[in-house]
DNA sequence: AGAGGTGTTGAGATC
DNA sequence: AGATCTCAACACCTC
């Protein structure tokens, strides 16, 4: 009684499956203030793009339309947590704290901060793991304070805890206490908008802004002297007006989408039976694959709820594939690499990342901006790029492909930078996942047969023949004929001039060739292990690095 | 202790 | 068409 509690949103911004908002409504409070606070650090072009801000506004959207169906409002506020929250404190009487934990070093950090300052104020806080299945300290806990090395290891060990079966997702709460910041009028607390964070909204070159947030609706006004208005005085400020978002995108974020989407995919009975995820196609024009994990990322959906569903589904149809293939075995990859991101330090990095190779990448700035910006000269590499940078989605071994271009198989550049360019654009971009994957496709971690190379001229011909995909992607090359679509180059002048693209001049030249150079990497890749093995040898253990286990908890950014 | 099995998703040849 | 094999070449885990 008499508690007056701050749910902190950051990830897991849902009301299902809400271990803490549901703490933060169970103890009789007096006023639960759902908060959400956009970060500068986080929220700017550099670091995250314009379609995963939109995915992330769209969410913040949901939730706040969600919580005014229950009584309340998402209340958002500008700026770094760990100074905005105690103002909140202190303004507000907050007597306690709920939030959902998080795994990554920038959160770790930013919680513990946030925490000190809790205590000073006398604010009880009080935090879950809901992001992941199982509390990543569980798994820690239950294998000498190590993660599995393997995901294979991994599995055993989730299937080691209750038969493998995760606690089942907690309910939506269904009201809210009453605060006396209902009245507020909505403009208070609006999100900023695209430009007010410095972003080109895109949709305002279409002309088209059409504002869909339905928490967005901008009635001027202010009010007086509520608590509310204190709450927002510092939004109010920037006199922000509705936030204006464009034509929708092709995967809006929320919770309701999200919950949408898990439920039409699980409906397909058969499908989710015999999902097997090598055999879906990087390159369908409609993705292959469910596009659950921008919802899985921020926390849209619960991967318990996920999970749940799966075992219903599972048991309708009688049978399944398995993990790693199966979509059960996608969210066990999620689990397994948030896990070693948690207790793996420098986990975005390779030097000082004790699971990491040490591979003498080149620094190839012109590279790397071609890869980026999908001019690398190979059709299906830059059909790729440009979805990406277009949608902010790509299928898995889309992924791979242009992974394992740009480092060990033809540019040589290193991982972390290809990580920062996914990490920026990507609507689903996990810190763990991300990092994890760029090592295991360099194989720097993970994986290490650096002699099975993705090529880019012939992986994609095997689920898209006629490069329909580039078409689209690429539509300078639209015309080409099929036998010269992924190798426009080999085109003769006149069908070049024909098609309307010629080589060098409207299309760009290969920056390398594959066929040679992939097998140069192969050897420097070679040498960089030999390398590796001699330094192990000289310092005379077998494996000296492999040591860690503590979470990274001091890993600097 | 060292050999053999395994590893989410390669390419290319051969049957 | 699809399964199976090899390709120079891996590291890691298990027994």
């Amino acid at each position: 009684m008499n508690a007056r509690t701050i749910h902190w949103f950051r990830k897991g911004l849902r009301l299902h499956d809400n271990p803490a908002l549901l703490d933060a409504l169970s103890c009789d409070p007096e006023a639960v203030f759902p908060v959400f606070v956009l970060d500068p650090w986080f929220c700017k072009p550099a670091n995250v793009g314009v379609v995963r801000y939109k995915f992330l506004h769209e969410s913040l959207a949901d939730l706040d339309s969600s919580l005014k169906e229950r009584g309340s409002r998402l209340l958002v506020v500008q700026g770094n947590p760990t100074e905005v929250l105690p103002t909140l404190f202190d303004a507000h009487r907050i007597t306690r704290l709920t939030y959902e934990s998080d795994t990554e070093p920038y959160s770790i950090e930013r919680d513990e901060a946030v925490q000190k300052s809790a205590k000073a104020a006398g604010v009880e806080v009080a935090t879950f793991a809901s992001h992941t299945m199982r509390d990543p300290e569980q798994y820690l806990g239950l294998n000498k304070g190590k993660a599995p090395g393997t995901y294979q290891a991994f599995v055993k060990l989730f299937e080691s805890i209750d038969g493998g079966h995760p606690p089942p997702p907690l309910d939506a709460p269904e009201t809210f206490p009453s605060w006396d910041c209902k009245t507020a009028p909505d403009d208070v607390h609006l999100l900023p908008t695209l430009a007010d964070l410095g972003y080109d909204d895109p949709a305002a070159a279409e002309g088209g802004a059409s504002s869909q947030g339905s928490g967005a609706s901008s009635k001027s006004k202010s009010s007086s002297s509520s608590a509310a208005s204190d709450f927002f005085a510092k939004g109010k400020d920037k006199k922000s007006k509705a936030a204006e978002l464009p034509a929708p995108m092709k995967f809006p974020g929320g919770e309701t989408e999200g919950l949408r989407r898990l439920n039409e995919h699980m409906a397909r009975t058969a499908w989710v039976a015999t999902f097997e995820k090598p055999q879906t196609a990087p390159n369908a024009l409609q993705p292959s694959t469910t596009v659950l994990s921008p919802y899985l990322k921020f926390g849209c959906i619960s991967p318990r709820l996920f999970w749940q569903k799966l075992e219903e589904t599972y048991s309708k149809a009688g049978r399944k594939t398995s993990p790693p293939v199966s979509l059960s075995g996608q969210l066990l990859w999620r689990e397994f690499f948030t896990l070693t991101g948690y207790a793996t330090p420098n986990f975005d990095k390779m030097v000082g990342n004790p699971i990491c190779k040490q591979i003498d990448w080149d620094e190839n700035p012109e590279f790397l901006k071609a890869w980026e910006n999908g001019q690398t000269g190979y059709p299906f590499i830059d059909a790729i790029m440009t979805q990406l940078r277009v949608e902010g989605w790509i299928h898995h071994l889309a992924r791979h492909s242009v992974a394992c271009f740009l480092t060990r198989g033809d540019l040589y550049q290193s991982w972390e930078a290809g990580a920062k360019v996914f990490d920026r654009l990507l609507i689903d971009a996990d810190w763990s996942i991300n990092n994890a994957n760029w090592m295991w496709l360099s194989c720097s971690s993970f994986f290490y047969q650096y002699f099975r190379c993705y090529s880019p001229v012939a992986f994609g011909k095997k689920t898209d023949a006629n490069g329909d995909y580039i078409r689209k992607w690429c539509p300078k090359l639209k015309n080409y004929p099929a036998k010269f679509i992924y190798e426009p180059w080999k085109a003769p002048t006149s069908v070049q001039k024909e098609c309307g693209c010629v080589i060098g001049v409207d299309y760009p030249n290969r920056i390398v060739d594959h066929d040679t150079i992939h097998k140069a990497n192969m050897g420097r890749l070679k040498a960089a292990y030999d390398a590796g093995k001699e330094e192990a040898a000289k310092s005379g253990s077998k494996r000296p690095e492999q040591t860690s286990s503590s979470p990274a908890k001091k890993a600097k950014k």
